[in-house]
DNA sequence: TTCATATTTCGATGATACTAGAAATATGGA
DNA sequence: TCCATATTTCTAGTATCATCGAAATATGAA
């Protein structure tokens, strides 16, 4: 069984992981990408950053579960767990909005 | 106006003053509070932290905007501002999920 | 004024996090 | 087997963050 706190303890280590210029970069480009997901070269590329940085990144978004890493070939190919990202949003709207209609209209779907 | 990347600065900024145990807490807690908010001192207690510890997670909260602080008599009143709460919510349905139902069905309401 | 309460600011310390080059590992092709 | 590609792990240096006692500030009451 999953506690409460335990559950407090997994959103402040998954905010924690998006609260990070670079790694919020990754995230939202892998948002974009879809379940296909995206190598991490191909990450690097897009952010210009250097291998070894974004490895350090990558490894941190894929130990809180935010994103998933899985091998094609001689690349590994990163993908955000949507399941993850629901939950965290799911926590911050149950225990940080108070019943306030914390996603609002404007954000019901403005994709680009 | 607010570039895109300032929005995101302040995403980034916002959620890195969640990602604490001891911020998320008092978030929390004045979530619970409502408006009305609740003095510092009434948080510290609830929350069995020192002092000036508590007071450095409060300036850091209200610094990325995420609380508001107004004084009253000697006590200084502290409460969550939930437009701000709103919008980071928002981003991160816009952003980071794709439009993929981010605030699933389970979240819809469940005040304790 | 003087005192008590409420809270912040200061300061020093320890702990974590970020960065990026260099070296190591994994995979596939010639 | 040997080489190139893709990526990670190692390492060390720097920077940022958290903690909390002590001192300072603000407010109100006697």
């Amino acid at each position: 069984m999953v506690s409460k706190a335990d559950i407090a303890t997994e959103a402040v280590d998954r905010l924690g992981a998006l609260a990070n210029e670079h790694r919020l970069a990754v995230f939202r480009l892998l948002v974009q990408a879809g379940p296909e997901g995206q190598a991490a070269g191909a990450i690097a590329d897009a952010l210009d950053l250097p291998a070894s940085s974004l490895s350090f990144h990558l490894a941190h978004l894929t130990r809180v579960g935010l994103i998933t890493q899985r091998r094609e070939s001689r690349s590994l190919i990163y993908a955000v767990d949507f399941a993850a990202m629901n939950g965290l949003v799911g926590f911050l709207t149950e225990n940080c909005c108070g019943g306030r209609d914390c996603a609002p209209k404007s954000a019901k779907r403005s994709r680009a």
